[in-house]
DNA sequence: ATGGATTTTGACAACCGTTTTCATTTCAGC
DNA sequence: GCTGAAATGAAAACGGTTGTCAAAATCCAT
């Protein structure tokens, strides 16, 4: 059965942004759950074909997973300092991405948009002292 | 010296879409090009680095360049079949990252958009005999 | 419950693209 | 030519991910 498999989903649940595989199985493990690293992989790759979960990859190349409040489609807002991650809708992007294909032929068109920047509290002046 | 460099540079520039490095490689070693797999690596950061090439990431995490014609921003519409690729520009995506970040209180915002599909003569029904 | 087929699990090894290391080669300036 | 700095590349290390396979859990018909 999927206990395992909710356990992670629960985890991507309780996470504010995007979280990789070895980061979901170091916090499983932190709070006591029994699980591998193999199977945190393997529920990760199963919830995201699943549409369960969004996955996206860092520059440096890691797969990081998020379980996103809507299930229709949408992209996101993400802080590149502390991973504060807003779900956004972009009708204007689909329409353009869609004519931008077939003005040139393509068919089947798919796109990936993501939008970075740094979150207020984030460019918020540290505080001294 | 930038012998190497620029031979890494032309052989991409001399490509209809994204290449690997190892692809890359493997072409100038075909073409009897006297040059090592680290070379090829640090020519295409540097390379990268310098805003000389776009760099994008495949699905399977392998790092792909391309000399574009343009050096301005702009975004890639890419045929998944083929590779071919075609710069476009999307001011209105350009307007409405920048919006949406800062609707959100981010700053310093930044995009990745990249449009995929397959080409006219790649969905062309197959010749048979 | 019981035994056996089936699925899930996870420690470990293999994989693969990339980066680091470091000894050698190349090059610029003298 | 000589010398120090920069570039090169073979080989080893790295790191995230996937494959392997035997053990454990689960299911199911009896
Ligand atoms: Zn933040
Ligand atoms: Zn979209
Ligand atoms: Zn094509
Ligand atoms: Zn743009």
């Amino acid at each position: 059965m999927t206990t395992r498999r909710d356990a992670v989903h629960d985890t991507l649940r309780r996470s504010e942004g995007f979280r990789s595989a070895q980061d979901v199985y170091a916090e499983m493990r932190l709070h006591g759950a029994k699980i591998g690293l193999t199977t945190v992989y393997r529920a990760l790759q199963a919830l995201a074909d699943g549409g369960q979960v969004d996955v996206l990859r860092t520059d440096d190349g890691e797969s990081v997973y998020r379980a996103c409040a809507t299930d229709t489609h949408h992209h996101h807002l993400v802080c590149r300092r502390c991973g504060r991650t807003v779900e956004v809708a972009g009708p204007a992007v689909e329409r353009w991405a869609e004519m931008v294909g077939s003005e040139h032929g393509f068919t089947e068109i798919t796109h990936t948009v993501e939008v970075f920047g740094t979150c207020a509290s984030c460019s918020a002046p540290a505080k001294v002292g």
